[in-house]
DNA sequence: CTGAAAGCGCTAACAG
DNA sequence: CTGTTAGCGCTTTCAG
């Protein structure tokens, strides 16, 4: 009704372009460009003009059109971030941080990050529909998390379009970017055992995620190399109802306390494990760290606030989302493919685990007579 | 070195452009360009040289060029997401919810999702840096999450940038989605107080957002309506050094027993700050929610799985991202401001609170005899 | 040191 | 129904 608009869908009327610089400072629209984005060391402007055009171009408040300056330039300068539809939530604490990282690399680097986080099917049996971004060019690299579906690294690859996988444990040699799973595991595993534990246990909720396998691997390899029984009934629990009714620590704790002897050390599979089966166990009259110790992984903020205290590992999102950036882009100016990279997590050594002493084993053989209560 | 590059930065040699189909396909550009993405309805193409264009096209691989696109079209179809840098990161996970509902609804308004994390800034006392968005025109519109520097506004308002206010608590009458906190908390109150409780406090750690001091309001308006004491002194803890050291919870509940009669419910600014508070209680010996009852807010992952389940309410993530979508969209259309709106949260029931027995409230009177122990 | 000119890839009048 | 034409705003030779 009340529009002057043009026929131009949305353009704000009195946008200010290049050439009404020009016109102002009196000089060329080839000058203002120079000025304004040429490389720093090869433009020849004389200071004088130089400083005219920028006292103008500030003057009238200039913004470039990213869209015009892409075109020309034959890049985007901007860089996609890709997250499969279903991500548990209780990952996004990790992958939050790893966008803020990230996206604060790329402002560095003049680049702008485009979020796609993969649409849910429709219908059931429909083709998986990717983002848009691959249907219109939009975006010079693309950063995946978590999980890509085969046929999106097919379309990715068939368009030469520059990618990093990060955090995908695929084992793919080239364009990788991983937490070192299999260290943080050793080195889990290596410290109850310090501490002298030797009835271990794995225990965690299996994911589709590939980490899960290669942590539960490095368990068993651990255990038989030490010659210690890996309780193999035990560590793999798979029920996604159970996460809605948020009783799945209670469901592991369950099935840990089932075995004949119990465990003197859990490694679970991540802190939300940990946690869950802390707050289980407790339930249960089973004090932690005293009887059993608990190691998690990846360090979510809650496990600083519960008592105990977790030990954990600090999942690395700064050096992860730097390799990931670094990787991207150098491909993106080579497209060569560039060598895989694992990070490796930082050890927090907290209250959840203590030293088996003599003691203690020797009490645990005693018949249960010492305490008060029945 | 071994480059056949041409002076362009990094575009692909062998992009497929309009003309290379329509090359293909012998029709002109226009008549591609009409069938690939002309409106629906309005397109005059013989059914026969559309479907062969739309075979050229795929069989080609043809991307369209968005640079281009949305040169000519006057819009890039993006919006961009602006998160302050300081995020505390338990308010992460309700933002990464944000983020994903923002996204997949931008992807079926075709449109891209540009995330702009404010970066640090590089010295002390340096003017605030805004992400470079502003200053090269690169999205149609912006919404902006928590919380906006003043002057961030005044750049947006300045440049006539449609933007929406995500949760920022500001009060303005436009252009705002948020949280109705101020339902919420009467909500909380009014459940507790129906429950039986009289001496109620609010506990929180107090942040920099509006939303707590929103609700410290709503809180002593409420006790003032009943006629009850608004415990001044407690509702109020200030301590970023707790944060790191994760003893917030302990600093909170040592405040609350100091009082000379303790409070029979709490009503917490947030999850986290209701599971600390667990946490603590439990490891000074008083059982929740037997002697204390607890409501939360927000339902982060934890409190489902955390013992008891905390009583608390649904983030309305879903419904704030398709109001913000919305709004941001429309003033995209219409650069016309749009009347601020409040999404409400939803109640779950679970077992962090109870109801105020007589005979619990007597025997607090009595003197501690009736249990086994000193 | 500066300006004229060409054109990135696409779309939308307009003419046929 | 289809093709011709004219730019969108910017960058980059290339001449002067």
């Amino acid at each position: 009704m009340a529009g002057k608009e043009s026929n131009r869908l949305s353009t704000p009327p009195g946008r200010i372009t290049l050439h009404d610089v020009a016109r102002e400072a009196e000089v060329s629209a080839a000058t203002v460009s120079k000025v304004l984005s040429g490389a720093k060391g090869a433009i020849r402007i004389s200071k004088q003009t130089r400083e005219r055009v920028m006292a103008v171009a500030r003057r009238m408040n200039y913004i470039p059109n990213a869209s015009a300056q892409a075109l020309r330039r034959g890049s985007l300068s901007a860089i996609g971030l890709y997250f499969p539809f279903g991500l548990h939530p209780w990952v996004s604490s990790a992958y939050s941080q790893l966008t803020r990282h990230i996206s604060i690399l790329l402002e560095e680097e003049r680049h702008s990050l485009v979020i796609m986080i993969n649409p849910p099917p429709r219908k059931k049996a429909e083709p998986a529909r990717f983002p848009s971004f691959l249907y219109n060019q939009g975006v010079d690299g693309v950063i995946c998390v978590h999980q890509v579906p085969e046929a999106l690294l097919e379309e990715l690859r068939q368009r030469k379009m520059p990618y990093v996988l990060l955090n995908c444990d695929t084992g793919y040699p080239e364009n990788c970017v991983d937490a070192d799973e299999r260290w943080v595991m050793q080195q889990s595993l290596q410290y109850v055992y310090d501490l002298g534990h030797r009835r271990i246990i794995f225990a965690g909720r299996s994911t589709s995620h590939p980490s899960y396998d290669i942590k539960r691997e490095v368990y068993v390899e651990f255990m038989k190399r030490k010659g210690l029984p890996a309780l193999p009934d035990v560590y793999e629990i798979t029920d996604p109802l159970s996460d809605e009714r948020g009783d799945f620590g209670e469901k592991i704790a369950e099935r840990i306390l089932r075995q004949a002897e119990r465990p003197t050390a859990i490694v679970a599979y991540n802190d939300i494990t940990a946690l869950a089966l802390i707050h289980a166990f407790r339930d249960r009259g089973i004090s932690i760290p005293e009887e059993i110790s608990i190691v998690g992984c990846d360090d979510i903020h809650e496990s600083l606030v519960a008592r105990p205290r977790l030990t954990t590992f600090r999942f690395p999102a700064d050096r992860l989302a730097k390799a990931a950036v670094e990787m991207v882009l150098k491909q993106v100016r080579t497209h060569e493919p560039q060598k895989s990279i694992a990070v490796k997590h930082e050890f927090l050594a907290r209250d959840s685990c203590v030293q088996l002493a003599e003691s203690r084993s020797h009490r645990a053989k005693r018949p249960a007579s010492a305490g008060a209560f029945k």
